[in-house]
DNA sequence: TTACTTTCCGTGTCCGCACACAGAAGCAAA
DNA sequence: TTTGCTTCTGTGTGCGGACACGGAAAGTAA
């Protein structure tokens, strides 16, 4: 056993040091009322004893609670943000013996209003931390630059807006994951194949990450000369309405007889993969992105062969974590956590759902 | 907040059964004298306000001390089974606050009398419990048998042992990671390409692993009809000889001229890549397995194409985890668990080593 | 009823730490 | 030397839970 695995207590640190616990106390927590001379002996041996303070036992006798917010979009059942929240739900119950609880806020995703106003609440409440998803960037600008003239800490989940004073960011390179499923898609096509690529409305603000990962995806064409080799083309979907979206495909199938590959950016492939399936198109490779249940049960069947997972919970979890080790435990932390991008085929999916951390 | 998130003690318990603390301390642990009547009591107590033990107070306050002890082979830097060893290091000081500590020992892997050797020790220590890397089945099965009979729990981790009655197994689906590697390699082939499968000869037991991955990636081959599709040839290398590995590539190169892609079944692809590059072989895509640092590295120059990675230093970290949830803190734990196969690309690769869970 | 088991139960102490509070030590002015 | 003040330090209590111990309640035998 080496010595950092050593279980050392103030106690000793104490004693070793010819002083009370009290004052190692104050010196560990800079709390002042210390002389020089003791602060100098305690210092000491707190070094080369290597003391690593027991966190469960620091939380247990901490009397502050701490009041941690979380602002995300409301969702439908499986769709992605569900599992973000579960990764909240998450930390709620592991951190809960840590003094911490974790009240949710959601807001309409298409409706800036909803945002402001639920932003406003949250000021109210005065909570000791907020962890949002940045969707509008004036109105989080407003609310975060409230949040940090009152000295409240809060994080950006899922996308990030530089300016603001956040404390971390978990998120996926969005770029980074479009230039993979370029890769992955384009790697083995043959000269001159139509590649569709579905772009999806959306109502108010549009998502940067799917933004992102369109350039990235362009990125990856260019970098490899494929804007000639391929025939590129967009087909537009509407948001709400699946009828529009399958005739707009059974126009575009009637003309172009040639595609092979397909891809969205954003988590609803599975709609596409249902109406591949229903114009009896099965042969065209599909890629996309989260872990839906829908589109892991196409990919399942073989009828996606790419999704591009991103450990939405893990997000969520790691986010309210480092706000505790922040806070009540003191803990180094990084502020930008880009999360991997993982890759998943029907032969990896199941080990990867099943595998729980 | 959910109900689940509250925060209850055993104080509130007893005041609602109407009984001591001392009484709902008994019934939780089962330790008997409690009347019938008070145990009902408790219970229903118990399950209605969902009581969850604060597992911090609880190691906090228990006087046992757990000596764990793990067995896996020794190693060069940078080799597989160090990140095994750094996430024992990380179980380590992570349960350390909970009254564990954790002896390594290490024996050969190609010595099967340094096995028995080190197993003997073990037994003479008497430890909490055991886990180990059954590289030797004949003797995993004596020294896991005289564990049993002493009621010693220990797991297995990388590989296992399925007639032994371990507690956990963390490990990787191999067969399935072969088929993978398969599908990844052989996916975008033109007809009539050579694939090269480099095979390492081991002195002493054979890895299962390889075997396996092997087995899988043939799966591939059979299931899509590909063997006569491509020319697959093998190609022997000496475990300790890079000299005479190098020369062997050479002829190989003399009188194969069609090699498009090359595999290796153990985590030694960067030999592979640092002949092929010495040969100026470099259009011919390589994959392997493992996150060995020198794999990153011809993974980022582009000289390996895919590497599969399984999380070795999660795998012992769980393995610790879960041995503390069974004789810690009772909780539920799954016997037999895959890793998920991660799909590395010089493109996701660095994120992925960032990422710090 | 008394004496003695056996079964059952409440209280106290400690785990490592945070924090409050009382009080010692040091120092200057009277 | 005494008083008054500041600076510093030791001790005590409680966080939620484990466990030991002593003793109450209940049951049995005389």
């Amino acid at each position: 056993m080496d010595e950092k695995s050593q279980k050392i207590r103030i106690k000793d640190i104490a004693i070793l040091a010819g002083v009370s616990e009290g004052t190692v106390d104050r010196v560990l927590h800079n709390r002042g009322d210390v002389s020089e001379k003791s602060r100098k002996a305690v210092n000491k041996v707190l070094d080369e004893m290597h003391y690593t303070p027991n966190l469960f036992a620091r939380s247990l006798a901490s009397k502050k609670h701490y009041r941690f917010v979380c602002m995300i979009p409301t969702y439908q059942p499986e769709e992605y943000w569900e599992r973000v929240d579960k990764g909240f739900d998450q930390a709620a119950s592991d951190f809960m013996h840590h003094n911490v609880s974790i009240d949710k806020q959601y807001f309409n995703q298409f409706d800036v209003n909803s945002f402001k106003e639920v932003s406003r609440k949250i000021l109210e409440n005065d909570p000791d931390a907020v962890f949002l998803a940045p969707i509008f960037k004036n109105e989080t600008l407003l609310f975060t630059g409230e949040l940090s003239k009152r000295k409240i800490p809060f994080s950006f989940i899922d996308s990030i807006i530089p300016e603001a004073d956040y404390l971390t960011y978990y998120g996926q390179d969005s770029f980074q994951s479009g230039y993979i499923a370029a890769k992955l898609l384009l790697n083995s096509l043959p000269e001159q194949s139509q590649v569709m690529i579905i772009r999806t409305q959306r109502k108010g603000e549009v998502s940067n990450q799917t933004i992102s990962r369109y350039n990235g995806f362009m990125q990856y064409v260019e970098d490899n000369n494929l804007i000639n080799k391929f025939e590129f083309f967009n087909v537009e979907f509407k948001n709400d309405d699946e009828q529009a979206n399958y005739n707009r495909l059974q126009e575009v199938f009637a003309t172009n007889k040639n595609i092979k590959v397909a891809i969205t950016f954003n988590s609803k492939v599975y709609l596409l993969a249902k109406h591949l399936v229903s114009l009896n198109q099965t042969k065209i490779s599909l890629i996309g992105y989260d872990l839906l249940k829908q589109n892991i049960k196409y990919l399942q069947d073989g009828v996606i062969s790419f999704l591009i997972a991103q450990r939405p919970d893990k997000q969520a979890y790691f986010t309210v974590r480092d706000m505790c080790k922040e806070l009540i435990f003191k803990q180094e932390i990084k502020k930008i956590n880009f999360v991997p991008i993982d890759i998943l085929l029907k032969e990896n999916i199941d080990d990867y759902m099943e595998f729980k951390e």
